[in-house]
DNA sequence: ATGGTCGCTTGGCGA
C-alpha cells in the first residue's frame, strides 16, 4: 500500500484552480495540503472540485493566509488551531485525522508566519510561532499513529537549502534565530522528509517573483514535509516537484511530495 | 540588488 501526500504554498486557491487540479488529475496525490488560499471559507470554490475524488477540509480567511487539505479518505477530526498560538487570528493551521492506507494518520498543514522584517514584531511572533507549534507537536506524538506535517515554514534550516549563504547572511527566513527555530523541530524527532531522500540535494521549494529570481534559479528551500521516525521508516521517496513554477501565472512556490510504502501481509 | 512582481483589492499591504 502506498500513501502519497504533497504539500503546496499555491498563492490563492482561486488564481491557481487550474493548476491544482492538473497538479491532482496528473499526480494523484492521496492527500494535498494547502497553504495561502487567500479566500475565507465560503469564497473556496468548492464545486470546482465535485468532480474530484477529493474531500475538503478547509480553514480561510478573507484575503491573506488560508490552509486546506484536500483528502481521498473521510476525515474523522478537524482543528484549526494549536496551544498558545501568537496569531490565532490568522488562518495558519489545519489538522485532520484519518484512517490512510499506512494506518492511522494525524496530518497538518501550516503556513509559518513570514516575520516581515527581521527584528520586526512580526519576527518576534514568528518566533513565537515556532515555540509554540514545537511545543504542541511534541504534545501530540504518539507510538499508535502517524504525524505527519507539511507546509511553508517559512526557514530554510542549512546552508545548502538557499542558492548563496553568504549573499543571505542574516537575511529574512535565514537568520541563525529562524534557522535554530526549525533546527530544534528537527532536532526533536522530526524528520526533513526531502533532505532524508536527498542527503546532498540542492533544490529550492520557492524563488521570488520578482528580479527573474526563478530563471537565475535563485531560491530557497522553505517547504517541506515532516514525519516522525517510525513514519519516515516507510518513506519510498520524496521530491520537489521544480515544473510547476514554469507554468503560466505560477505560485512562487511548487510542491513537495511524499511517497509511504507499508508491506501488508 | 533599498529594486523587483504578484494577489487582493482599488490604496496600499503582505510576501
Amino acid at each position: 500500500m502506498i500513501l502519497k501526500l504533497a504539500t503546496w504554498n499555491i498563492n490563492s486557491i482561486r488564481s491557481r484552480l487550474e493548476h491544482v487540479l492538473s497538479f491532482l488529475d496528473h499526480e494523484q496525490p492521496d492527500i494535498l495540503l494547502l497553504q495561502e488560499t487567500k479566500c475565507d471559507d465560503a469564497q473556496f470554490p468548492t464545486d470546482a472540485f465535485v468532480t474530484t475524488p477529493y474531500n475538503i477540509s478547509k480553514y480561510g480567511q478573507k484575503s491573506y493566509n488560508g490552509v486546506a487539505i484536500l483528502s481521498k479518505v473521510t476525515v474523522d477530526e478537524v482543528k484549526t488551531n494549536f496551544p498558545d498560538n501568537p496569531c490565532e487570528d490568522q488562518a495558519r493551521f489545519l489538522e485532520i485525522a484519518c484512517m490512510t492506507s499506512i494506518g492511522y494518520s494525524r496530518i497538518i498543514s501550516v503556513y509559518v508566519p513570514n516575520g516581515g522584517e527581521v527584528g520586526s514584531d512580526k519576527f518576534i511572533v514568528k518566533l513565537k510561532f515556532y515555540d509554540a507549534l514545537i511545543a504542541y507537536f511534541l504534545s501530540i506524538k504518539k507510538h499508535d499513529e502517524h504525524l505527519i506535517i507539511g507546509g511553508d515554514f517559512n526557514v530554510a534550516p542549512f546552508d545548502i537549502d538557499v542558492y548563496s549563504p553568504h549573499d543571505l547572511k542574516n537575511s529574512l527566513c535565514f537568520t541563525l534565530e529562524e534557522k535554530s527555530k526549525m533546527r530544534s523541530l528537527l532536532n526533536q524527532g522530526f524528520e526533513d522528509l526531502y533532505r532524508l531522500c536527498n542527503p546532498s540535494g540542492q533544490e529550492y521549494s520557492w524563488w521570488d517573483y520578482r528580479a527573474g529570481a526563478f530563471e537565475k534559479n535563485l531560491g530557497m528551500r522553505i517547504d517541506t514535509i515532516l514525519a516522525r521516525p517510525h513514519s519516515a521508516n516507510i518513506l519510498s521517496n520524496c521530491y520537489i516537484a521544480k515544473s510547476y513554477r514554469e507554468l503560466d501565472k505560477p505560485s512562487d512556490h511548487v510542491p513537495v511530495i511524499a511517497e509511504f510504502t507499508e508491506e501488508r501481509q
